[in-house]
DNA sequence: AGTTTTTGTAACAGTATCAATCACGATTAC
DNA sequence: GTAATCGTGATTGATACTGTTACAAAAACT
């Protein structure tokens, strides 16, 4: 998949240890955030959509939770109370920022650089 | 809670919606970190252990988030693939990394400075 | 053309997780 | 002693995710 070669899902699968569906579940919504093209049909598969060093951890983070609202608490807080009415937006500014930095760090790895950790991790 | 008064879990959850044995449960957590300290009995509830200025987010998080392995993928990833036994630990570094920056701006944040946040939104 | 390989997606069962709830013992004020 | 309150175990229901099967669509190869 680094290179031009593309990859089946069945061979990710083998590898990672689970179903190809799975693994094609997760490369659809990679290729929706455009990280990678999969191609159809024999001799197909999916490929990096641009080189390694220009996708971040932060892009693929990005692409596979998706994680639409906040969620802090699926019951809303009693709107009477003071505190109640206050507390949502306050945390959600706070957890939003702590959130960036996370995605911060996480955007200063690139794809290439975990690549060639593994490479020297595996000797 | 913030001055000397003991907040009962029923108290809580009525303000926050929920029921008070989830409440519980949770200063149950809160109090094992030393972080409240809970009064049986009638007349009883829950007081911070500390000022509200000596309570970060950091702490509350950790103390609530215990999770206690990384929980990657609950399948081994196949051992006799290079690739398979390498990621492991190449991505256990990351992802500890942005986490720690997570927490670091959760540390910034005290308790106090939420609850003034709050009141200042609450007008 | 037809066969084979492979993706994309729907459908479904099994499992894990969590909130909510009930229940009950332990503890403390009055 | 009575009432209030915490602590915790057990149960139930909702939600989500994984794993799996199935099948249509697409593309290569003969």
């Amino acid at each position: 998949m680094g290179d031009g070669q593309p990859v089946t899902s069945d061979w990710i699968a083998g590898s990672v240890n689970t179903n190809p569906v799975v693994v094609r579940r997760l490369l659809s919504a990679l290729a929706k955030a455009g990280l990678v093209s999969s191609i159809r049909g024999s001799a197909g598969g999916s490929v990096l959509a641009r080189p390694a060093g220009q996708i971040s951890l932060a892009h693929i983070h990005r692409a596979v939770d998706e994680e639409e609202g906040p969620a802090l608490h699926n019951q809303t807080p009693n709107q009477a109370c003071p505190v109640g009415r206050g507390i949502q937006p306050v945390l959600v500014r706070i957890i939003d920022r702590a959130e960036a930095a996370k995605e911060a760090v996480l955007a200063t790895t690139m794809l290439s650089e975990v690549v060639a950790a593994i490479r020297a991790e595996a000797g």
